[in-house]
This record gives C-alpha cells, sequence and structure tokens, in this order.
DNA sequence: GAGTGGTCTAGACCACGGA
DNA sequence: CCGTGGTCTAGACCACTCA
C-alpha cells in the first residue's frame, strides 16, 4: 500500500512519531484527504504502517492540538475544515493568500542559481563562507500586480534539487515545505524605502513604504534557509488571529 | 512524600497526564521550584508517583512545549528561566523589550478619557456606536528618544478602573494584563508613512518609514480593547524566534 | 559508565458514538 | 453491540551529557 511504502525504508533521521505526521500532512495538502472527510482509524494506521498504536496515537494526536485534524471518540478522525490557526510566525503562503482572495497568483522568477558564499553574505546569512548555495528571486504577483519579492538563500544539503523546481508552478516556499520539516525559524519584520531595484521589480515609487520581513530557518539545528520579502504596504499586509492553546499563555492589549 | 498525596486519592475527573502537569506548575508558581533550577527526573516522578514513565513523560513533554520546562538529554529538566516564549502574535510588553536591552522606559500620556462613539470609530473599532469608551494615547520612550505611540480603546465595563491608572508608572499593558484575561485577539502589521501629527509625537520626519501595529482583543467574545501601536522603523521591528510546539506545525521558507 | 531524556512496543481498560 | 478515540502500563533500546 502506498501509505507504507512511504516510510517502510527507514533511513529517516526522524523519529517515527513524525514521519507519520508528515506523511498526513502531505496526504491532506496533495488532496488525497479532503477536508472534512475521515482519515484512517488509529487501528488502521497500525496495521497498514506496522507500528505501535501510541506511536501511531502521537502523531494524530499532535496534528490535531495543531488544528489540522478534528477527532470525534467513537466517531472517528477528521481533517480540520479550514487551515490551522497559526501563531503569526508562521506567516501564511502567499500564494495562497492571493488565491482565498480570488485572485490569480503568478510567480516570475528572476534569479534562480548557486552562488558561493563571500563575507557579507555571510554574515548576513550565516551560511558558511565560501561554500556554495542556492539563490533565488522570485516575484509573487497578483494578475499584473507584484505583491512580494522574495530572495531566498537556500541550503543545497537540505533541498539539492532546489534548482530545477519549476517556480512559476510551485512556490519556493511550497517546494521546501514537502522537502524538509523544518524545526525552528526566527523572523523580523521591518518597515523600509524601497530602493531602487525593488521599486523597478514591485512597480512602484520610492514614496511607497514597504514591509521587510526577514526569515531565518532550521532543520533540525542545521541552517535551511535565509530569506528577505519585501512588499508594497499597499498591496499586502500582515493578519492573524489568536487564540492562547493550552492553559495559560498571556495576550498583551 | 507531599508531592505524591496530592494525586493518591483519585477521584479527579481529570487524566493522570493532566494532574501531573498541574502538579508541576503549582510547583513551579508556588516557587518551590525556581527558574532555571533541576526538577525531579522522570523516574523520580515515576518512583514517587508510583505512575508509568510513558504518563510523566507525557506531562512533561507538553509542558516543555508550552514553554514552562527546558529538556536536555544526559542532564536533565529545568525550570524555564522567563515567561514562556510565545507566538509572534502576542507581542512582549514594549517596556519589557526597552528594559531588557537596557534602556529606561518611559510612558508619557498625551490623552486618557472617556469618548462616545460615532460612526466611523465604530467602523474603525468595532465597538458600539452611542457607547462610552475609554481612549488613550501614550508614547513611550527610551531614555529621551520616542519609541512608538500607543492609541487605544478600551471597553469600560472589562477595566472600570482604566481612567484612574498612572500609566507613567503601569504601562497599559501591563495595567490590563493583569485586569482581564484576555481570550482572543487580531492582529494586522502594515508599513505607513507617518502624518504629520504622527511626526510630531514620535519625532521624526515624514519620510521615516513606521510600521503600523493594529490589534484587537476579546475577553470570552466581548470586545476588548482596538489599538493601533505606531513605531518608527528605525527605531523598533518585530522580533520573534519560533518552535513548533508539539514538532510539527508548518513553518514556511 | 551511570544517569538522563527521546522514543517505541504490545498489550490493556475505559468512555463514547452510532447502528 | 462494536468500533472509535483517550489513556495507561511495564517493559525496552538508543543518544546524549557529565563526572
Amino acid at each position: 500500500m502506498a501509505l507504507k511504502t512511504a516510510i517502510e525504508q527507514n533511513d529517516s533521521p526522524w523519529p517515527l512519531y513524525q514521519q507519520v505526521k508528515q506523511l498526513i500532512i502531505r496526504r491532506i495538502q496533495a488532496g488525497h484527504w479532503q477536508p472534512g472527510s475521515k482519515i484512517p482509524t488509529e487501528n488502521d494506521l497500525v496495521e497498514t504502517l506496522g507500528m505501535s498504536r501510541m506511536t501511531i496515537n502521537r502523531a494524530i494526536r499532535e496534528l490535531t492540538n495543531d488544528g489540522h485534524l478534528i477527532r470525534r471518540r467513537g466517531s472517528g478522525t477528521f481533517v480540520a475544515p479550514r487551515k490551522p490557526r497559526m501563531g503569526l510566525l508562521e506567516i501564511r503562503s502567499i500564494a495562497d493568500e492571493i488565491r482565498e482572495q480570488g485572485g490569480i497568483h503568478h510567480c516570475d522568477v528572476h534569479l534562480l542559481d548557486e552562488e558561493r558564499v563571500n563575507k557579507e553574505l555571510a554574515a548576513q546569512t550565516g551560511f558558511e563562507p565560501g561554500s556554495v548555495i542556492f539563490h533565488s528571486v522570485t516575484i509573487h504577483r497578483n494578475g499584473r500586480n507584484p505583491i512580494q519579492m522574495a530572495d531566498r538563500y537556500v541550503n543545497p544539503l537540505l533541498a539539492p534539487d532546489y534548482l530545477n523546481q519549476d517556480f512559476t508552478k510551485i512556490t519556493p516556499s511550497e517546494y521546501l515545505l514537502h522537502t524538509t520539516p523544518l524545526t525552528e525559524a526566527n523572523i523580523s519584520i521591518d518597515a523600509i524605502s524601497p530602493d531602487r531595484q525593488i521599486c523597478r521589480l514591485l512597480e512602484i515609487t520610492a514614496k511607497e513604504p514597504c514591509l521587510l520581513i526577514r526569515r531565518t530557518t532550521w532543520s533540525k539545528k542545521t541552517l535551511a534557509t535565509s530569506s528577505r520579502f519585501i512588499s508594497p504596504s499597499s498591496r499586502y499586509s500582515i493578519e492573524g488571529s489568536f487564540k492562547p492553546r493550552s492553559t495559560s499563555q498571556q495576550i498583551l492589549a
């Protein structure tokens, strides 16, 4: 069965319950398991994947806590109707946001190449000086309207096939999401005035303030990506809503 | 032993691992286990409480995900040094941030009054037209340097004493935090060019791009606060780091 | 090497939902 | 009633840290 083959050759450095989580997430994202539909029971998965029920249970329980699944005792486990609520740090895929607002998402690839890390780049990104990394610059548009420039440096070890992707079809975010599970992220948000190059790429004037989002991600302590996202504030802003999860997180007013 | 007596009479409707979580939380909050100090090992607790290690492990694991504890394999489990790390949506108190960087926080009160909600304000904030709400405008400074303007509308029902506070001593955030437990929040972040009033209050030129943060909070479905925070980007930016809680929320790259 | 946490297993009992 | 998820147990092996 397809479910099983995904995991049975187990060279993965990840624990089993993590692999199960990733497997389920991919199934959902690939559309094999639609929102609202029932997924296999714990016992099904125990048989199919040949693991203990506690392992399956932990995977499903954590996905439920994260909002991907909904469980009803006596009835079954279902794919959550919408996307999980997010902490702000996990910012949504801009392609999703555009599509969800009824827009049409395009992605122009302005650069996609490998590059040797010099001192300056090393200081900016944290990658090893002298090593070779992938570099992409893409523009996300809604119809004709440029919404965001994404300037990414990617660790080749974690996404060796990065240069061969067609980013007009799958966004770098989406590709990386399926490639490497990221375990940690750092983010900063600033307001800036765009320089000339940004103005040209985003088709705006220098007067228009922009949001600058810097994001660095890790996969188990190895640096995965270091990116800059720049959006004209007239066309993009960050939004989120929040409920405390377990017991006592505080919300500031 | 004290630890054990807390649970041994087990009429509790809560599952065991929950009781263990509560027990540990209480120990921490009562100060028996100080921040940074080591707490008993899993095996200690297994013996003391007479439960299986998996049960103890789940309790401690979840507390770790919530940020109350820190675990180091081979070394032990420790009470987390500060407040639990937060998702970005709970943005830190600016007073804390300033103080933590070695600055000196001041708060000027530029306005503190009640106000009748007209149509325009109702549309902006979501408060009932015609009702009376509290309104404050404060400037947070680091030494002489203005860092942020905070423009707040507050529901009098949830903070009836708001107008009598001395916000030069306790910030509105801190006051509201102690007054009403907030259950939900909405946030948006934009980049803007400051208008003339903002320029004056923050002592900047109109050229300098600013971050505009809008935050609305609820307490059990009643609107609590609706606020605008404006900061010059040269003096303030939003930063955060993120670890998935139960270990695989998605992080975008 | 002893102690620690991280994970996994193969069972078990229970509470709930739906036929 | 059966199948579902929710929890719990008593073991086990491993990777890591520290003395």
